[in-house]
RNA sequence: GGUCUCGUAGUACAAUGGAUAGUACGCAAGUCUCCGGAACUUGAUAUCCCAGUUCGAUUCUGGGCGAGACUACCA
């Protein structure tokens, strides 16, 4: 239990005993003491003015007085200002709390609560390589499922490839006109990007084509349609549905090149999956919803024969869920991945990683599963991102702005290798340890970019910005925790800190900047509570740089190794060696991985 | 047109209805006989407009103005 909460039952105390007054705990709003003022702790009193008829200054001084007198080994003293009651506790409260709690490397960490949670996340497409987008759904996706994991639940990683339809027939299609027989072997190109290259093929010559159709007078929309690409194209896609042959040995053939490329880059960014869904095996799915809808008279079908349902009375349109020729949809395709993985996991909870472009599709899908009664619909969340724009605007494929995730990524490793190399501090290091470490700080920065935001709002990617290393940053965090791995190979060993008294009189007074790290390190566990709660990795990512910061502060104002007594630089390095296991555990949260040395 | 988001220093982001609105970059000025300067300290600069609810509004409500997303028998 954090002291916030341990000091709510003597307040309610108090408010019981004065004025017999009943409050519960969620009525009483007790926050951290803003800097500028002393204290630890804040009660904020306007809440019972009303009620119990006296000025805030006057329930201030006996609130604070009666906790004193409750408690004064707790409460070291308290002052009133307006309507706030700030309170001092103890020093001897921290110092107990640092003892306890320094050297364990779980703190915050909560036991299995047996809630079973999956979430999904990454879903690209086979066409083409990934890109900033996709690094700001992997990684989100990726840290929520960490956070949850860290809050009990068991949590199962999935990824929803979309392997199927026109898209994937058209860099097919380049393939056969352009390729004359060339793989990603043959050229040393990665797959995915060999097969984006092919992508990108498609629709240049698709508008040559269509150019030259227009020259001769055709509309543009017929154009489009009729350019021999296009229609070479959908013939194709209608012969994968009809298994040909030799078009799924195409698909299959490229499909892999594509997966082997993914691969690459998932391994090098961390992200990991416990089950792969293919839309190649799972767009037949869901009919049989449409069925059910049916009977149930949830669904309706239209005179031609087309299955829709009707979701005006919510306030939404009409919504498609079964074309007239029998065939299905996005949506039938997502109700029926629901049912799926339902019966794989019996989840309670079932979390999207999805933009928030497709807002309007996760509300539908939802709301149908309501309608049909499914008993996990409630526990659909839909973590909605935005989009990652470019201080141009919006990244457009068309106009090549695309920031490639395998370029950015290596971007920032050379920029972390230029850095490193500047400052000359791992002269010692082997070539597999720099190649190593230039990954960890390059990843780091761009994690830490990309997740330090709320993940609902949209967010600007400005590469000059992002290559920057210092302040709220990454590689900040990543240094404040390599300096703390300096001292303690000096002079830290868990053991031996254990054995030493910390709690007698020489460790006291605290300094201010010993007690607000030691604040801060409290917070941990209900920081994680909080980011589980939000679904909201920024959460982490704040608190780690503050923590960082705190850290750095304490560390310019006092010395550690030369402290003024022995008892002193026992407790800093106690101070040392938690601040450096949550940092290490909250960077763990994020995906970011912290260096002993760089 | 309809539905939904979002408007905070030059820029990018914070702030369960609480105190003098924080942080970073940039800008200006400092800190070192220092356990790692990728650090620390200090300074200047902001809540789109108008009402309302409240002891108290960046936050909630209504109305403007501005930006974006969605509104496919594409996924």
């Amino acid at each position: 239990m954090n002291t916030a909460s341990q000091i709510k039952p003597f307040v309610l105390r108090a408010l019981k005993d004065l004025y017999n007054a009943e409050f519960t705990e969620s009525e009483l709003t007790i926050t951290a003491t803003r800097p500028e003022f002393e204290g630890d702790f804040t009660l904020v009193l306007f809440s019972f003015v009303k009620q119990l008829k006296k000025s805030p200054e006057h329930l201030g001084k006996e609130i604070g007085g009666y906790l004193q007198k409750m408690s004064p080994e707790f409460f070291k003293s308290y002052n009133v200002i307006k309507g706030f009651l700030n309170l001092t506790l103890s020093d001897s409260h921290w110092v107990i709390f640092l003892k306890e709690n320094f050297s364990n490397k779980m703190f915050g960490i909560q036991s299995q609560t047996g809630n079973k949670v999956i979430v999904e996340y990454s879903s690209p497409n086979t066409n083409k390589p990934l890109h900033l987008g996709h690094l700001r759904n992997i990684f989100l996706g990726w840290s929520i499922a960490e956070i949850l994991k860290a809050q009990g639940n068991e949590v199962i990683k999935t990824c929803v490839v979309n392997d199927r339809g026109i898209h994937i027939c058209k860099s097919m299609v380049a393939w056969q006109l352009f390729a004359n027989g060339a793989t990603p072997e043959t050229t040393k190109i990665k797959g995915d990007h060999f097969v984006g290259e092919y992508y990108v093929k498609f629709n240049d010559e698709h508008l040559r084509q269509q150019e030259e159709l227009m020259k001769n007078g055709m509309g543009k929309e017929e154009a489009e349609k009729e350019a021999p690409i296009m229609k070479a194209t959908q013939q194709m896609l209608l012969d994968w549905e009809a298994g040909k042959p030799e078009v799924m040995e195409l698909w299959e053939k490229m499909n892999e090149w594509v997966y082997k490329g993914f691969n690459v880059t998932y391994k090098r960014i961390g992200a990991d999956f416990d089950k792969m869904y293919y839309e190649s095996n799972t767009y037949l799915l869901g009919k049989k919803f449409v069925e059910e809808g049916l009977k149930q008279g949830v669904f309706f079908r239209k005179d031609d024969g087309s299955v829709w349902i009707d979701l005006t009375a919510e306030g939404l349109d009409q919504k498609l869920v079964l074309r007239k020729d029998g065939t299905s949809v996005y949506m039938t395709q997502d109700l029926g991945l629901a049912e799926e993985k339902y019966q794989d996991y019996h989840y309670d909870q079932s979390i999207y990683v999805v933009g928030d472009e497709q807002n309007y599709h996760m509300k539908v899908l939802k709301l149908i599963m309501e309608k049909l009664g499914k008993p996990y619909a409630d526990g659909i969340f839909h973590l909605s991102y935005g989009m990652v724009e470019l201080p141009s605007g919006r990244m457009k494929s068309r106009e090549g702005t695309v920031v490639d995730a395998d370029d950015i990524i290596n971007e920032m490793a050379a920029v972390a290798k230029q850095k490193t190399e500047d400052l000359g501090k791992v002269k010692d290091f082997s070539e597999s340890e720099l190649a190593s470490l230039y990954d960890t700080i390059g990843l780091g920065a761009l994690k830490f970019f990309l997740m330090r935001v709320d993940p609902k709002k949209k967010m600007v990617f400005n590469p000059e910005e992002s290559v920057d290393f210092h302040g709220f940053t990454g590689p900040f965090v990543q240094y404040t925790y390599a300096r703390i791995q300096s001292i303690l190979r000096k002079e830290g060993n868990a053991a031996d800190l254990k054995s030493v008294n910390t709690g007698n009189r020489s460790v006291l007074p605290l300094f201010n900047s010993e007690k607000q790290l030691i604040i801060l390190l409290e917070q941990f566990p209900a920081i994680i509570q909080l980011a589980a709660e939000e679904h909201n990795p920024s959460v982490i990512a704040v608190y780690v740089f503050n923590l960082s910061r705190m850290f750095n502060t304490f560390y310019s104002e006092l010395s550690v190794i030369n402290a003024e007594s022995e008892e002193k630089k026992q407790l800093r390095l106690q101070l040392c060696m938690m601040t450096s296991n949550i940092i290490a555990s909250a960077t763990s949260l994020l995906g970011i991985k912290v260096p002993e040395r760089m």
